[in-house]
DNA sequence: CATCAGACCGAACATAGTTCGGCAAAACTT
DNA sequence: AAGTTTTGCCGAACTATGTTCGGTCTGATG
């Protein structure tokens, strides 16, 4: 994990498209050894996979909003039950007073709604507190 | 924005290098016609860029916080000031107490704690509730 | 000093991306 | 309802890229 391994990683997240020729000149190596650098950091676990970015509001998704979820039971077992609803964009454990806290993307409110029910169902949950994003600045990469 | 365009885009999130053949294949379309169809999908921005998913604790951001930025000025003109600190990953208005969430990563808890101290650094900004993650469950692409 | 392992280059070969003419179905027009 | 236009698709040609490989160099190891 060098400069170019870094540099490779940061021009990919901008555009995983582009030729391994031309991602090859911007650090200074082949198209083959360009090639073999990517395939090992792929190997390493270090570039996950390749993926699109969606707008989410074309989707039907234009809607966010983060929930501070209350529990009075330990929730590190509970990821599946987070995971069950396809809403959730993402779920962590947090230290603090709240013990998970889940991102959700959804079509409306209402639809923000049924998701709250549906995360009072899961076993220990006592509580959420929902904030809904108004607008958001941006959301992009890593930072290299 | 029927239902082959939304399998598409379902199938490019999760694997985005896979050849347009195989893509046809699995909505029933000629690699042609795919290729149409998702040069579509990002001239109408719904695809907004191919990138790479990266495992952040190999790129030294193992540390994962959400702040929440309390504010005694009106805050929709400063997404800028936001953005200069390389480590927010995103930035969001939010309805509710606080007025601005932001989420960042760093390598190490000293950095979090100075990233904190550039937040203050942001007009306007009055107070800050930083949450760090313990452990993250998911994250995953938008539901489709 | 000799040997070994790792990384790179450049060229060959294989595969996929991209374009295009022709066709058919659907959506307007009159 | 018939004509007309538009849209989307197929399949094949053509172009570009991915992928592999032998040979070379460099730095590390013993």
């Amino acid at each position: 994990m060098d400069d170019i391994d870094r540099a490779l990683v940061l021009r990919l997240q901008q555009d995983a498209g582009q030729s391994y020729a031309a991602l090859g000149t911007a650090v200074g190596l082949s198209a083959g050894a360009t090639h073999e650098r990517v395939r090992k950091l792929r190997e390493r676990g270090v570039i996950r996979r390749t993926t699109v970015d969606v707008d989410p509001a074309a989707v039907g998704s234009g809607v966010l909003a983060y929930v501070m979820v209350d529990s009075n039971a330990w929730m590190g077992e509970s990821g599946d039950d987070f995971a069950a609803i396809p809403e959730i964009q993402e779920a962590h454990i947090i230290a603090g007073s709240a013990s998970v806290l889940v991102k959700v993307r959804t079509a409306s409110t209402e639809q923000l709604q049924d998701v709250l029910r549906r995360l009072y169902a899961i076993d220990g949950v006592s509580g959420t507190h929902a904030t809904v994003v108004l607008e958001t600045f941006f959301e992009r990469p890593l930072p290299l």
